[in-house]
DNA sequence: GACGAAGTTGAGGACATCCTCAAATAGAGA
DNA sequence: TCTCTATTTGAGGATGTCCTCAACTTCGTC
């Protein structure tokens, strides 16, 4: 019953001096550096506090929980989402598809060191659909944008399904790049070349011989 | 220190007797479907035996300790692999880039339901990139080889790099296709065509125009 | 300096999980 | 039937983690 978990806890309970605001940051700081190394069933509060060279009680005195931790981490993350992919709509409207292509592929990988703790922390909890799908809603509107923004003759329904094969590109090229990825060298950019030609075909048909639309 | 755990525990003990047999087979099979649900971690002893129609210490009869579940359900899948991937060789030496484009993403696809228990195990446990790394390195030399058959001329570690790409693709359809992925309708098909045209890019190169092949 | 609120500390309660083990039972072969 | 071994059973030990709480310290303000 741990479903609505992130309703139940406010985040941190509001620090009121100087020296409780830097806890906060410091244990949030260190929270996201062990769960991303750990995962977050792994990561122990114990540990969470240590790396904060924080006491115990200190940790509980802010976070009531480790859900609240969680929490908190998340919106940290929401916040970055909604400010870079505002940023990105300004540059799509000019683009080329292939220009497109990498500046989405680039701002995933960009973004990936800062979102390396909430990945880790959606993929170690199964019972998190809920906030996993508004994270993944939030991202999908935002490279729907990108889309129509370039190419406003794309259909709502089919810039749905692009966007959809367009985040998957994304995740995959920060998956490569990641560091313990045994990927081969070559790898992340034959991704990229396939993410132009699908984008090339799409987003401006004919200039490729637009073939196979259908089998 | 459980990163050798697999080499430690030598799979389920032996059964001796029929009953034995289907003891195990039967905590194999309720280990794989817990194991699904709940990720590794979150996976009780207690819950498979019970799923199972056995007690704990029955369990604990034939399988030493967790990690030992772990083993023999790994083997069991990376057996599967090996024939699915021979069985696709055959097939692949006489067919166009788009038909070995399909062969390859309805594989993944028909595997699923027997490789969750996999994927879920491989997902909860940060420390088993050793396990992970093997099955990576088997699925991308099926594919390879595929790749080969099908166009003798590609270049060696062009196709490592191809490979990985298709095998990313291939994950990408899986997860499009699962249960709970609320992706757009559309959203598996478009994968679909990406993939064809990248295939045909790249192992009929001059068919479409071939063009792009570097920025 | 005195007061009260904010923040610190760490032992330990509550709980869950992995795993053990000795006694009981079932089944195959002599 | 008798014996020996495989298998079952389930209470409970060992361990680890989340979280509490009451005593203590620091800091801003009057």
């Amino acid at each position: 019953m741990s479903s609505t978990s992130s309703s139940r806890n406010r985040g941190p309970l509001a620090p009121q001096r100087e020296v409780g605001r830097q806890r906060v940051a410091d244990l949030i700081e260190a929270a996201a550096a062990v769960i991303q190394e750990r995962g977050f069933e792994a990561a122990t509060m114990a540990e969470i506090a240590a790396r904060a060279e924080a006491k115990i009680g200190s940790l509980y005195r802010f976070f009531p929980n480790k859900d609240a931790i969680a929490d908190a981490l998340m919106a940290h993350q929401a916040e970055i989402l909604r400010t870079e992919y505002d940023a990105l709509h300004a540059r799509a409207a000019d683009a080329t598809p292939e220009a497109l292509a990498d500046m989405l592929i680039d701002l995933l990988v960009k973004l990936h060191p800062q979102t390396q703790g909430l990945a880790a922390m959606l993929d170690s909890r199964t019972d998190w659909t809920a906030v996993r799908q508004r994270f993944r809603a939030q991202t999908l509107a935002g490279i729907k944008t990108a889309l129509t923004t370039c190419a406003p003759g794309l259909g709502d329904a089919e810039a749905d399904d692009v966007a959809a094969v367009m985040l998957n590109n994304m995740k995959t090229m920060v998956g490569m790049i990641s560091k313990d990825a045994p990927t081969s060298p070559g790898a992340p950019e034959e991704l990229r070349l396939m993410t132009r030609l699908y984008l090339a075909a799409k987003l401006a048909p004919g200039r490729l011989g637009g073939g196979a639309a259908q089998a």
